[in-house]
DNA sequence: GTGGATTTTGATTTTGTCGTAATAATCAAT
DNA sequence: ATTGATTATTACGACAAAATCAAAATCCAC
């Protein structure tokens, strides 16, 4: 367990969403998703924060797109996966997957 | 997203170790779990604490067991899940399922 | 320069982490 | 059967990392 390489949970949330949304991933889009898709409404800023982090780690990568044209159109930057990102999601999906997997049978549920 | 009901991602994975043993759950084993089936080596306080943060959520309830007889066999005390933990549990499952879903042709991938 | 969108900064709370101390039980003498 | 060593389990105290937001800083069009 390498040092910061561990994947916190809205980070994971985080990679998912920039994973669908491909190469059109942004700040705004990201927490669209995140709202939208994942019961997670987090503030704008939790956002950014969560994306650089994840940069810094190696999952993600970013890029600055052009101004919009619009008033008050900044320049977004626009973040995709790298490979080690999918694979660290792909890791981690595959331990809960292992973790749920056989019988299930002792769940306390009406 | 009241306060006190987030799942981090470490106890997310104690949860479903709790939840895959069962009655038998306690610190010790919880800890096995972990490092045979999650890829999580922890230390053994780490494994207590969280279980007892899990506990005070609401997520787990614990009573104490028998002394086991054996040398140095104090009571151990045993966790299960309680509906809100399942509950939990599912949701986070969901939401994941859903980021994951859809095309996914994106991924960045060798 | 104003006004609107996006990003960064600073500060705080919650989670994750471990070393070590405290408990509790058995075993081996005495 | 008390005392001390040995072992397993749990609690405590400190600190690092992740999550979180409000507010400040940027950048762009008008």
């Amino acid at each position: 367990m390498p040092k910061g390489s561990h994947l916190g949970d809205l980070e994971e949330l985080v990679l998912l969403a920039v994973r669908r949304l491909g190469e059109e991933a942004d700040g705004g889009r990201v927490r669209e998703q995140l709202s939208e898709h994942a019961e997670r409404s987090v503030s704008v800023s939790t956002v950014y924060v969560t994306l650089m982090r994840l940069e810094e780690k190696g999952y993600a990568r970013s890029w600055k797109g052009e101004p919009s044209g619009t008033r008050g159109g900044k320049a977004k930057r626009h973040y995709a996966l790298t490979p080690e990102g999918v694979d660290a999601l792909e890791r981690v999906r595959a331990v809960r997957e292992r973790m749920w997997d056989r019988d299930g049978a002792h769940a306390t549920h009406g």
